[in-house]
DNA sequence: CTGAAAGCGCTAACAA
DNA sequence: TTGTTAGCGCTTTCAG
């Protein structure tokens, strides 16, 4: 008898506790009381909590978050998904954006929710969107970074409240953003770069993003004010492509500028090094300043010039508003003050 | 009567079709059939299938993940954890850490998985990574850098197969690692500064974690071999904290060295900037060498001498060992070969 | 304060 | 080829 009891018993001790009513059974109570006392429920007895959270430690029991969810029919998990749309590889704002989802992580961790990460190509999936939002993973979404997404943003916003977009704020948009305000730093840069003596400036970058068109648009602004030449140099596709227009535009047309507004820092290095490589002087022959103010941006010879983004407040920013929505609440959007930090290209 | 009816369905009708259930209601066939037909099941008729994805599509229905993975006992997902162990915010190599996790999230996706993200702090929880893992949130899990918890995750690894870290790798450890050979790394850095003429060399970077500990011991035998003095400068804390370090102890002792081994790239350009703070021409007074190779490295003035390390290949092989796990394959370790990359401070 | 019981929405035997 | 049925493991009324 007693051989036939261990018998039954060894095969089940390898799996050890792995649900509620496991637990349940060794404490000598339901199911019920378990969840509750797990929960930290105050309906449960003080004693019989302690008892079965310490039984909980001991047997390394968790419960299942799946089963948990589906009930609960909430997730605890936020997605953020990044569109990598007007381009294939990582654009531009790649650093920037990276270290944007480093501060996410942190905050949304801060306040009990778990993040679900995915990229995706809008060209390969029309619905890209909805499909993440529809998964029933997650219980609201940020998305980062418009690409050319805009009308599609616009379209899942009308119908799906929990949602915040890293971007640009566009007059009358109904998604709720948190940006800086790209088009006042493009204003900055650009004010910066006629005040250091630049009369001939060019704009280098994709304009298509809203961002970068905004940050334009502000370079327009000013330069039409102050009298000041500008043309806008797009670049495409992925970064080495990039840097391979801007050098054809550098070695082509070098001599008819005399100060550059780089639509991200990243563009600002690279033109910074071609610049170096044709043996023109920056600043003295030419004007640079960039956008964004990467760590890296005070560390480049001559440091960079460029237009500051708060990215941990941008990122407290999505999770703040985020948060109200999931509670019902329809937020405003969030524009941040850019900042211009005058270093040694401008 | 009909009054009646219309007020029990109007509540229903705004929430359109959110079940297996509805969807089968509408198509006049059971929900079995529906999940058999939404999953491409070959058991079922074309025809109906066809009707059914049909009907998916117009009704924008998506079958609730949470259910699905509950009833599968898998959830499709990969869990990435980041510990900050022996560092409260970011530690260095967060650059470098943060492009692995863009291409394991191309990597992962394109697999067909979900990525979940969590970053901890070891000492605030002495459970992290067991928590994670039974969360039952995910299928596997990797883990992006020892930091200092190798024992802790080698105990993990005793219990848990599906579980691929990237690190360095230990004689006889037994968790599997990706990464690259960091000891050969180190050696064919001091070769390179002993090579370009240094004779006394300092080790800049925190000595703690193994990555960077395998660096340093490759740097001794290299040093003790061909008769090059090393020391160690070993930081601590964050990366501002890093930049002080650095410059106080450059400050006070660079006329005692003549090459500098930085533990990574994002160290050598703090070290950079000091040095030319201080007018030390570098490589003319100082060889410099860094680790990791960023793309930035390029682009520093004179661009970074550094040992480059494959970051899509680390992630590709990450995501192919984790799978191979996940079939209940025992894999051995990955290591990958770094290489010296000459640029101009070395 | 605790137990019993009814599902959350889906999938996979098992029947038909 | 399709329908029926029995849960996955948890939470939460509703009783007691």
């Amino acid at each position: 008898m007693i051989e036939d009891e261990k018998l039954e018993i060894r095969p089940k001790a390898p799996r050890a506790v792995r649900t509620l009513t496991d637990l349940a059974n060794i404490a000598g109570v339901s199911a019920g009381t378990v969840s509750r006392a797990l929960a930290g429920n105050s309906l449960v007895n003080t004693k019989t909590r302690d008892r079965i959270q310490a039984l909980a430690r001991e047997y390394g029991f968790q419960p299942n978050q799946m089963a948990s969810k589906l009930r609960r029919q909430k997730t605890g998990v936020i997605g953020v998904i990044i569109p990598l749309g007007h381009d294939r590889r990582q654009q531009i704002s790649d650093s920037f954006f990276m270290t944007l989802l480093g501060h996410l992580a942190d905050e949304l961790t801060e306040k009990g929710y778990d993040l679900m990460l995915r990229r995706v190509v809008p060209e390969r999936d029309e619905d890209w969107l909805d499909r993440f939002i529809g998964s029933g993973m997650i219980d609201g979404v940020i998305v980062i970074g418009q690409s050319n997404q805009f009308e599609r943003i616009e379209e899942v916003a009308d119908g799906y409240l929990p949602m915040v977009v890293w971007g640009n704020h566009q007059e009358g948009q109904r998604h709720c953003v948190v940006g800086a305000d790209n088009r006042l730093g493009g204003r900055l840069a650009t004010e910066r770069l006629i005040a250091a003596g630049a009369t001939r400036i060019a704009f280098l970058g994709d304009t298509a993003p809203f961002e970068f068109a905004a940050r334009f648009a502000g370079a327009q602004d000013v330069a039409s004010r102050l009298g000041a030449s500008l043309r806008a140099v797009s670049t495409h596709l992925s970064p080495e492509q990039t840097r391979k227009e801007i050098a054809g535009f550098l070695s082509r047309h070098h001599t008819e500028i005399d100060g550059i507004f780089a639509a991200s820092d990243s563009i600002a290095f690279a033109a910074m090094q071609e610049l170096r490589r044709l043996r023109i002087a920056v600043p003295d022959a030419i004007k640079l300043v960039g956008f964004d103010d990467l760590p890296i941006a005070s560390q480049t010879i001559p440091p960079l010039t460029t237009i500051h983004q708060d990215i941990m407040a941008g990122a407290q920013g999505l999770v703040e508003l985020l948060l109200r929505r999931l509670k019902g609440e329809a937020t405003e959007s969030l524009v941040l003050p850019p900042r211009l930090v005058v270093r040694g290209t401008a």
